[in-house]
DNA sequence: ATACAAATGCAATTAAGTTGCATTTATAAT
DNA sequence: ATTATAAATGCAACTTAATTGCATTTGTAT
């Protein structure tokens, strides 16, 4: 929960812009938009200033990018692991979520192809929007 | 083959652009983006035009929409069967080429969480980029 | 041959994401 | 504590995909 001092052990400097959006990657369990960020980011930071954070957090391996096919770039707390994960993204609030699994994804491909990484995207209902 | 007879079966007029596009949808294998109609077709359809035939064919059943995460939407020849088919994209050439399975995609989610629709997408290599 | 609906082309618009640059800020060195 | 400096920020402008409105053209049924 400590921010501030997750950034430093990233060698992020703790401007007040990443403490925003990492406070708000802690608190959210869903995948996040720049659009997230301009909508519940109490200042009213730049764009760019966000994307630059984002790209900053990502290369730190604090987040991840998730398309969820929405047109809107996401990205999910948490660094990914191997070969990646599926997520999901509900078709009525248009949360996108990251699917801990098991199970590996795999799939037979045409004789030629080599396959090297899979991204699952499954789309449904979250438990809040549900019935 | 026969281009003409396929857009009357389909209700659709036999225009110029439908044709042209129609006939490349038949020789290609991999899925098409507008950016490649518009390098593609020797006379310059409008965007806006390239746009709207392909909004009139997936309405058809004829193609369908293939989001491989390029940022460029594709569009594959064929209609799409009950839950959808995996999709393959070459890291090298771009390629997106739908993939045929028997293998049903399942995956467990975590509770109350309900799924709809899958959407996969492998990258790697074609055959024609391997080695 | 003609009438009408549908398809097209053009211009303008929307929205996501990026880039360059001047200014500000965090932090390490003094 | 002050300062130097490298990095972060904000602003403006730009790129690109995709969409919309509208006037014009074209395909097809009559």
């Amino acid at each position: 929960m400590d921010v501030e001092r997750t950034l430093t052990e990233k060698g992020l400097k703790k401007t007040s812009c990443r403490i925003a959006i990492l406070a708000l990657f802690k608190k959210k369990t869903h995948a996040l938009s720049y659009v997230d960020f301009e909508h519940l980011l109490p200042l009213g930071f730049d764009k760019t200033t966000i994307y630059r954070t984002l790209y900053s957090f990502e290369e730190a391996g604090l987040i991840h990018k998730v398309d969820d096919h929405s047109g809107l770039l996401k990205y999910a707390f948490g660094e990914v692991k191997q070969n990646g994960h599926p997520h999901f993204s509900c078709e009525k609030c248009h949360n996108t979520y990251c699917v801990e699994t098991t199970s590996t994804m795999k799939l037979e491909l045409p004789k030629g192809f080599t396959s090297n990484q899979i991204s699952t995207v499954v789309t449904g209902l979250c438990p809040f929007c549900y019935e």
